[in-house]
DNA sequence: ACAAAAGTGTTCCAGTTACACCCATGT
DNA sequence: ACATGGGTGTAACTGGAACACTTTTGT
């Protein structure tokens, strides 16, 4: 190699590379987001994001699952790297750039295998406490890609259990759009996409009637994911 | 601070941050990237991305727009954040994370400026030559971007000058998206926006009649600018 | 006069919206 | 029987797609 490259190299000041997960769920009603409370914080009671250091051998993605894997117990999780965010002065004890990262989980899967490394909470979206750092700006970040990313793709299955009704995913486009649909546009645009397998078992318990469980097929899903635009069907009257 | 925090900091690794930029131009015919030959890779012919190392008291958005105007001297370039490359063996010199930034610029105003601390070449996107490290990778992801960004927004404004006429306007759709579009639909649906201001001189030289020449409604622009949906019009028969 | 590009209008179709009633079941 | 949420059909409208001829002017 040549030195004068290895010297430029040399001469740049380094930087600690951290890593945040933004992590939504579902719970039937509200969309939430998962907080923690790590020990080093403890003190201070402020709440953040789910977080780490980037390990000298490890890929961002790879940082990112390992990350959330510690947390929840999960693999497989939707993860999507959202922004990166790099003031100078974001982190105050030392400069800290952070890659943001953008998950969707579902809730059920989550509670039974909770971590007991962390004291975590999920918060409504619009009861979130004081986080860290530029941590509000993350989660800003990543309501709006949501929104964004959710009217043009079917991303909302992401959040829900294997088997869920029409009304669950109403509720959880209702949630994230914060509006009010209309149930036959909603299911006729949801049903034409030939996404949604009826499944013959009922939801039993939440209403009298009961609603038939769907599942996604899975293999139409992963083909038609990146050829989705305006998915959103229309307010309610 | 208490003193764990402050060790949890320093037992970390410590990484180089760099940043590089994928430079959109138009001609008025064909899309174009800019690529550099820098000093030190000069041996090794290889073309990269306009990059540079984020330094230690600066922003991302600053090392951005610094480093651009290091090259064109331009201010007020359209510059957006599009994804952190943090493999780990990336760059074979030594591990560096680098924040690729996608930038429009317009080729007009460029050329008259641009630097001579570089060797530059603006490549049509067919003819890309290798490409540093995961340079390759970034410009494809910065491709795909575009498409996507231009098909909701009309952020196409950015690449042209302050003048321009609407088949200029169509020829760089049709140069993002590789297609033919129909002219009727497209001014249609382009005068629908209400974003374009007609000016009384004609552009000269190009075709016989000569076609007026549109400025854009800033203002009406940066208002929209998040509003936008599906702007692409259909393609012609 | 003719060539070359600019400019413009209409019809058709598909997808979205708005809207109201019946169904199944648990109590 | 009645209350609660589940499930469906239709008419009107809007926006996109397809399509061809006239206009201007430099040569």
């Amino acid at each position: 190699m040549r030195l004068d490259i290895l010297k430029q190299y040399q001469a740049q000041t380094k930087c600690l590379v951290a890593l945040d997960s933004i992590i939504f769920g579902f719970d039937g009603d509200e969309l939430k987001l998962l907080l923690v409370k790590r020990g080093i914080e403890e003190e201070d009671h402020t709440w953040s994001l789910m977080g780490g250091w980037v390990q000298p051998d490890e890929s961002l993605e790879g940082a990112s699952t390992r990350i959330l894997y510690e947390l929840t117990n999960l693999t497989d999780i939707y993860l999507e790297q959202l922004h990166t965010f790099g003031n100078p002065r974001r982190d105050p004890v030392e400069r800290t750039v952070s890659v943001a990262y953008f998950a969707l989980i579902n809730v059920e899967d989550y509670d039974h295998r909770i971590s007991k490394n962390f004291e975590t909470h999920w918060f409504s979206l619009d009861e979130l406490p004081k986080m860290l750092f530029d941590h509000d700006a993350m989660v800003k970040m990543a309501i709006d890609h949501l929104r964004y990313k959710a009217s043009q793709h079917p991303i909302g299955f992401e959040l829900l259990p294997e088997k869920f009704t029409i009304p669950q995913l109403q509720k959880l486009y209702e949630a994230i759009f914060g509006t009010e649909l209309d149930k036959r546009n909603f299911s006729r645009k949801l049903l034409s996409t030939n996404l949604l397998i009826k499944l013959d078992e009922k939801q039993k318990g939440y209403s009298k009637k009961g609603a038939f469980f769907y599942k996604i097929d899975e293999e139409k899903y992963r083909k038609q994911f990146n050829n989705f635009l305006n998915f959103l069907p229309g307010s309610a009257s």
